[in-house]
DNA sequence: CCGTAGCTTAGACGTGTCGTCCAATCGTCA
DNA sequence: TGACGATTGGACGACACGTCTAAGCTACGG
C-alpha cells in the first residue's frame, strides 16, 4: 500500500525512457496478455533482465506508456479548455480536440480503454481519465451556463452526453477503418448536442410505426 | 473458416447449459485471462476434461455466455422498439430499457465491453452489439423524423450521441457504485438529448472564463 | 442379455511464459 | 585501484494451458 503513482520500480534513465516507447505498438497490436515480454525486449532493444530490473512486470510497462499518453491528453485538453471564449465555444473546441487526439493516438487510446480496469496497476489511470476528460467538459458546461451561451440544467447528465458522444464517435472511427474526417464528425455531433433532436412534441401522424431494418 | 456462430464445439446438453451459467460470475470477477479453467470447473461443477470436451478453450466459454446475454439484450430492446408510439417516445423507452438492462446485467455487460475485440472468438459478438443496440436506435430516429416527433438531420451522428450517452451513463453507474436510480438517470439524459444544451448563441457576457477545478 | 458407440472423467503429459535469481561484466567516482 | 551500482545472459522453478489416454458409465439395438 506504499506504492507510488509511478509505474517504474526505479527512476527510469532517459535513454531507456525513450526506447521503452517502442513497446507501444507491440501492445497496441497484441493487447496486454498476448504481448510477450520477449517481444517487448526485442522491439525496444532493452534486454529482458533490464526490463525486469526497472519494471515489476509487463503490465507496469503498459501502465507507464498509458499514463504518458494520458498526461499528454490532459495537457492538450486543458490547454484547449483554457483558451478564451464562451463556454459554448470552448465546449465545441474540446469535442474537436478530443476527437483529433483520438485520431492521432488511435491504437494507444483504444488500448487505454481496452485494458482499463483489468490490470491492477491501472487503477490510478482510471482516475486520471476522469480528471483529463470529464473535468474540463464539466467546467466548460458550467461556464457556458454562466455566460449564457449554454443552458445546462443537469451538468452531470450533460457531461455524460458529451463524453459518451465523443467516446463512441472516436471508437467507431477507430474500429470501422478511418473513413471520413474527424473534424467534420466533430461538427456534426456538436450540432446534435447543442440543438438536440427534439421535434414537435405532440405531433404524431403515425404514418410510420414500422420497425423493419436489417 | 467453417466456424459456426456457435461457440460450443458440440451441441451442449441442457443440463450442462444450465450449469455453465455459473461461470459468469467467475469471469465477471476476474476477467478473461485471470480466470483459471480449474476455477470454472469448480464453480460450475463440470470437470475440466468435460469442459474441454465441449469447448475449445475458456474464451469460447466466455463467448458462449456473452452471446447469451447479447441475445437477451437484442430481444429486450427490439421488443421495446416494436411497441407503438412516436419515434420520440420509442427512443426514450429504448434509452430507459437499455440502462435498466445494464443495471440488471452489470458485471456481464461490463465484461462484454472489456473483452470485446480481445479474444478472437468474440468477433461475431462485436457485430451483434451493433445489431442489438445501434440498429433499433437508428430505426427510432428515422421513424421519429418521419412522424415529426424528432428532428434528425444526421442519423449517424445522432445515434452516436444516443448510444454514447447510454454507454457512459451505464458505465459510470457500474463503476462508481450504483448510487441513484437508473430510471431517473434515463429521464435526465433523455431530456438533454432531446432539447440540447444550446443557449443564446451570441450572448457573451464573459463574466466567467475561469478554468478552475481540482 | 450382450456388445457397440458415445458420453464422462481422472490424471499424466509436453509446452510456453512468467518472474526470480545469480554471476560475470562494465562504468564511474573517490 | 577498489567499491558500488547498472547491465545483461542464461538457468531455474512455478504455473496454467491444452492434449491425450484409458477406464468407467449409459443407452440402445439386436
Amino acid at each position: 500500500m506504499i506504492k507510488h503513482s509511478t509505474n517504474a520500480i526505479r527512476p527510469l534513465p532517459d535513454e531507456l525512457a525513450d526506447r521503452i516507447d517502442l513497446a507501444a505498438p507491440v501492445f497496441a497490436d497484441n493487447g496486454l496478455d498476448a504481448t510477450r515480454i520477449d517481444d517487448l525486449a526485442k522491439a525496444t532493444g532493452i534486454p529482458r533482465a533490464t526490463l525486469y530490473y526497472y519494471f515489476p512486470g509487463k503490465e507496469h510497462i503498459l501502465a507507464h506508456l498509458l499514463s504518458r499518453t494520458l498526461r499528454q491528453m490532459t495537457a492538450t485538453l486543458s490547454d484547449v479548455a483554457a483558451e478564451p471564449g464562451t463556454g459554448r465555444e470552448r465546449l465545441a473546441r474540446l469535442v474537436r480536440a478530443h476527437l483529433v487526439f483520438i485520431g492521432e493516438h488511435g491504437p494507444t487510446y483504444r488500448l487505454l480503454f481496452a485494458e482499463l480496469g483489468r490490470a491492477a496497476s491501472l487503477v490510478d489511470i482510471a482516475a486520471g481519465v476522469d480528471l483529463a476528460i470529464l473535468s474540463p467538459i464539466r467546467q466548460a458546461l458550467r461556464d457556458g451556463n454562466n455566460d449564457g451561451s449554454l443552458r445546462v440544467d443537469d451538468v452531470s447528465a450533460a457531461s455524460s452526453v458529451v463524453y459518451g458522444t465523443v467516446l463512441v464517435t472516436g471508437m467507431q472511427h477507430l474500429l470501422l477503418g478511418n473513413k471520413g474526417d474527424l473534424g467534420d464528425r466533430a461538427e456534426a455531433v456538436s450540432k446534435v448536442i447543442l440543438h438536440g433532436i427534439g421535434g414537435q412534441r405532440g405531433l404524431r401522424q403515425s404514418r410510420r410505426t414500422t420497425t423493419g431494418g436489417t
